[in-house]
DNA sequence: ACCTCAGGGCCAAAA
DNA sequence: TTTTGGCCCTGAGGT
């Protein structure tokens, strides 16, 4: 019989599940057999779709339909078969043009040269073609599908809910969906405020107290840049609403300016358009919000590596970006559950640290420096700096935008120390105390996003992660960032002469909080409190297995 | 024990 | 004759 566009994985499942026909199809009257078992198969590839999304993506090579993961990442049949021949068979093509061949569906076939080209550029992996061509059994890139399956998915959920609430600003939500955005035009003082139904801290470990959390849009907000994605969303959180009698952290609105004596002022822009809070994201047309203290025009010609720094810095992940997808998934997950069944304190915290990690290893992945590692090299350094990469986020975002005695979370949202401490066990008031004590350190040292990004490499470029094949690659990938964040510190701070020593010298701390905080999760994910399902949950299960 | 799914092989069709 | 690409087989790892 010939069915168009014939699904593999279809037949698969229509062999393996011959029985899973559903009830109304079997119902069916009058339908010839070939009429029933294709209504049976667009249904099931519709089931089949629906759970397996990836399926109806484009191949990043040609553009034909994707068949599954091969060879490292989503492509179509055709691609993987001619990727394979190619790698199996050590083929060298060349091209008659001029190596710039159009690559589609049609035109696949007239240039092998640019077609093997653009699969390894866009990611196919060598290594992944078994030179014994052993059959079957899963390959060495689980890990490397898993994230990516649950990153696409990520921005798959964000998407709608993007436009969802983009919408909500402007078409007020019915105020009886506790669920969603409503912007109650009952609060004349602020026009551009809207309330959401949301979770707050509560105790940190003992209460597992649901908090929905009253939010309203920073009124002195100067700033909605058209770059946001939804303006609204960028709020702060004024403390909860304290009518229902819960307890909560005391929350501060997050500061439009910074106060002078916290706020070394090579970390923000110029006064006059220092809305330095994620949240309230400069406009678009300033300088970068963690602007160099001096602009690349300024450093001295003797520097060795002008661009390399700032090439380091395109990777970085934009804050508010991140801020808005966390919130984004944060307000899903308690949109997706009952009223009296809302996340607790800690769950809020564990999906937070969560989505921020998603956003450190789509980070790596994206960075031209990581992407020339093998990829399990690539696994194992992720898998071994996760929680330091962790640590060092937070502790940039505390430097860059938190209040003193406050703690900045990745959604604009702050906390007191102080209410943590006394909330908090031992264990988490220990972390957060040698934390902050880290943050303090830092801001006296004049601690700026260069810096920075130069410790995120030199973290996860590290040469002794056990089982890294291409220790010499990774090594001199370390001490070229080591160089660049010499030389950056000797030129930015010239007075300074020890800050490069000082800076390298926060690593063991750092490496020791990120212990530690491994420790506590690990204790809380054997008592069942970590959220499943999460790459949190999976990095901590790599390392401890 | 069974299922999933990604890598390998086969072979008709196309170039 | 060589290359392509659709389909099926295989089997490690997950449930």
């Amino acid at each position: 019989m010939d069915i168009p566009d014939y699904n593999p994985y279809l037949a698969q499942s229509l062999i393996h599940h011959p029985g899973n026909y559903p009830d109304d199809l079997l119902a069916l009257e009058g339908s010839s057999t070939c009429e029933y078992q294709m209504e049976v198969h667009s249904q099931e590839q519709k089931a089949e779709e629906d759970s397996r999304p990836e399926l109806g993506e484009s191949c990043p090579v040609c553009g034909d339909k994707v068949s599954g993961y091969h060879y490292g990442l989503l492509t179509c049949e055709s691609c993987k078969g001619f990727f394979k021949r190619s790698v199996q068979n050590n083929k060298h093509y060349t091209c008659a043009e001029q190596q710039n061949c159009p690559m589609n569906l049609s035109q696949r076939k007239r240039c092998p040269f640019c077609r093997f080209q653009k699969c390894l550029a866009v990611g196919m992996k060598r290594e992944a073609v078994r030179a014994d061509r052993m059959r079957g059994g899963r390959n060495k890139f689980g890990p490397l599908y898993r994230w990516d399956r649950q990153m696409k998915q990520q921005k798959a959920n964000t998407a709608p809910h993007r436009i969802k609430m983009e919408t909500q600003t402007q078409s007020p939500q019915s105020p009886n969906d506790p669920h969603l955005i409503s912007s109650p035009p009952s609060d004349p003082s602020s026009p551009d405020a809207f309330h959401m139904s949301h979770m707050y801290p509560s105790g940190m470990e003992q209460s597992d107290e649901p908090m929905p959390l009253d939010c309203t849009v920073n009124n002195h907000r100067v700033l909605t840049p058209p770059s946001l994605p939804f303006p609204g969303l960028y709020c702060t959180f004024p403390g909860y609403s304290q009518e229902k009698g819960e307890p909560s952290f005391s929350c501060s609105a997050a500061p439009t300016h910074y106060p002078d004596h916290s706020t070394p002022s090579h970390l923000y822009m110029p006064r006059s358009t220092s809305a330095s809070s994620p949240c309230s994201t400069p406009t678009s047309t300033t300088a970068p919000l963690h602007a160099p203290a001096q602009s690349p025009t300024t450093l001295p010609s003797t520097t060795l590596e002008p661009n390399f720094l700032n090439q380091l810095l395109e990777c970085e992940v934009d804050e508010s970006q991140l801020c808005a997808k966390v919130l984004a998934t944060l307000q899903r997950e308690q949109a997706n559950r009952g009223k009296h069944d809302r996340l607790n304190t800690f769950s809020i915290m564990c999906k937070m640290a969560d989505q921020t990690l998603f956003g450190l290893v789509e980070w790596a992945r994206n960075s031209d420096l990581f992407k020339e590692l093998k990829v399990e090299d690539q696994m194992v350094l992720l898998q071994s700096c996760w929680s330091e990469l962790l640590v060092l986020d937070h502790l940039c975002r505390q430097v860059t935008y938190g209040q003193e005695g406050c703690i900045y979370l990745v959604t604009g949202q702050q906390i007191e120390v102080s209410t943590i401490i006394s909330q908090a066990g031992a264990t988490l008031s220990s972390l957060v105390s040698r934390t902050q004590d880290l943050v303090s350190k830092l801001k006296a040292l004049q601690f700026d996003k260069h810096e920075f990004v130069c410790l995120k490499y030199l973290v996860l470029f590290n040469p002794d992660v056990k089982s890294v094949h291409s220790r010499r690659q990774v090594e001199q990938t370390q001490e070229r960032v080591n160089r660049a964040l010499m030389e950056h510190t000797q030129q930015s701070h010239p007075g300074h002469s020890d800050k490069f020593g000082q800076l390298l010298l926060r690593l063991p701390e750092v490496r020791s909080i990120s212990l530690q905080v491994e420790g506590y999760l690990y204790q809380r994910h054997l008592l069942g409190d970590l959220p499943c399902n999460s790459l949190l949950a999976e990095m901590l299960h790599a390392k401890h297995n």
